[in-house]
Formats: structure tokens, sequence, C-alpha cells
DNA sequence: GCCAGCTTTGGAGTAAACTACAGGCTTTTC
DNA sequence: GAAAAGCCTGTAGTTTACTCCAAAGCTGGC
């Protein structure tokens, strides 16, 4: 098995050593194993839960719903199934209601990209405030 | 035409009137008309503009990207279309791509919640991150 | 006309999420 | 084997987006 090195993970997730350590000083990915020299090493595992994050955030989550959505990572004794669907279901919902907001989003800048079309004078009528309200 | 004070807009846009002001002098909004005694008038554009500050920012838009979503309002002698569109086509790639990453977390959310439904021993494969790799 | 509850400006404070040192080891490269 | 590059801990600084005063002026109801 290969392990990633601070830095290696940082390039390949995207981020920087400095953020990767944050994230372990708040919780977010567990403390590494280490070389004999103190170096932190990354397994693959660690990498994926990153790469999550890391999407997430891009998403606009915060760091706490992120690690919300990574408590759903739950070993047998810890929890119940009814918990974790529940928590589950609460952050399907809040996802759907993203999703829709989106959609208004976009076919209000589509409209917008429509109505540009027509050149210089239809620039009157270039205003998302105006597609938006349908 | 009604205005409303800034306790009101804040009442109805579900912010408050420090935001507002906030929001005024990063230029997201545009002064408003003063009342003879200098007490903040907004009109119904102000409103739906908030309206969309606030949708946008719930969405995990930064007030950046929400300037830049506004600075598609343009008046005929400002810019031409197809400076316009060109934004305007941007932004939906970004918004797409969101709304991909959405619907990927939907579908492993989803699959957890499924696993779930199987009683405490299924409890061993509630991950999202098991989840997200399809 | 008085008082509670607005509003004003200006400036300071806060929380979240990084980001950047400093000083000191370790590893790699030439 | 020496310089360059990477990593360590700890602490301090930065950015974004608010949030909270303080001191003073307005507004509406009794």
């Amino acid at each position: 098995m290969r392990y990633l090195r601070i830095g290696e993970l940082a390039e390949v997730t995207d981020t920087s050593a400095e953020t990767l350590r944050y994230y372990e000083s708040e919780g977010l990915i567990p403390p590494p194993r280490r070389s004999d020299s103190g170096y932190r090493l990354y397994s693959a595992e660690d990498e994926r839960r990153v790469v999550f994050i890391r999407r997430a955030r891009a998403m606009g989550f915060s760091l706490k719903d992120v690690a919300d959505l990574l408590s759903l990572q739950v070993d047998r004794q810890s929890s119940t199934c009814g918990e974790v669907k529940e928590l589950a279901e609460l952050k399907l919902v809040e996802i759907d209601e993203r999703i829709s907001e989106l959609r208004k989003m976009k076919a209000a800048l589509q409209q917008v990209t429509e109505a540009c079309v027509g050149g210089e004078a239809s620039a009157l009528y270039c205003t998302i405030l105006n597609a938006l309200e349908h």
C-alpha cells in the first residue's frame, strides 16, 4: 500500500499542507500514521476523505456540514441505523432545496443569455433580476 | 409606491439592518433614497435584489459571486450583449457543475439511507464515503 | 410633550476557514 | 556531504461576512 506525504496529498487534492493539518486539528480527518521521523503518512482512505471534504466545501457546505455528513460513517456499536437515517434524510432535504434553487438560477441565467442573442438593442432587458421574477 | 424602512426590509428578507447597510457599503445594493430625516427608504426593486442576494448566499455563493451575477444587470450604454452573455455562460457552467455534484451527493446519501433499512446489523455499511465510490 | 422604539454614522469585535511565519528537524538531489 | 526542498509544532495574521456597540437624532402612540 502506497502512503502519501502531506505535500503529495495536498497536491492531489488541490489544497495545501497547512489546510490538511488544519482539517486534522478540527477533527475532519483522523490523525494519520507517522513515519519514524514523524512525517504524516496518508492512506487512500484518507485521500478519499479529503477529496470529499473539498468537493463539499466547493459547493458551499460549511466544515460543520461536512462533519455532519462524515459522521454518517458509523460503526456497529456507536449508534443505531435509525439515527443515521434521520440525519441523512435531513441532509437530503437540504440538498434537494439547493438543487431546486440552482435550477431556478439556471433558468434565469439562460433567459438572460437568450435575451442577449438579439444584439445591442436588447441589452436593455439583460438583467438577471428581471429574469428571476418569471 | 410603498417604501420600506431598513428594519422592515430586514424583516421581509430575513436578515438584519446591519447586514443591509453592510451590503450597501460593499456596493451590492445601490444607496437607496432617503427620507427628509435621513432614513433609508427601499423600493420593491431593492427588495428583489436583497432576496436574490440572500438566496444566492444560502446556496454558498460568495458575495463576490453574487456581485458578478448582479453585474449582469446592464444598461444600454455600459456594455455589449456579447460581454454579458459570456459572463452568464461562465456562471451557467459553474451552476451545472454544482448541480451535478449535488446529485452525486444525493445519490450517495440515498444509498446510505437505503442500507439503513435492514436494522442494526447493516449499520456496518452505513458510510457515506463507501457510498460515494459508486 | 414624553417615552419606547425606530434610525443614523462610525468604529470595534467575532466566527469560520484558512494562511503565513519562525525555528528546527529530515530527505532528496547534485 | 552540503544545499535545497519538504516536514514538524506552535502561534500569529488574514479574509469574508457579518454583528455589535455608542452616542445621537427621528417617529408614533398615549
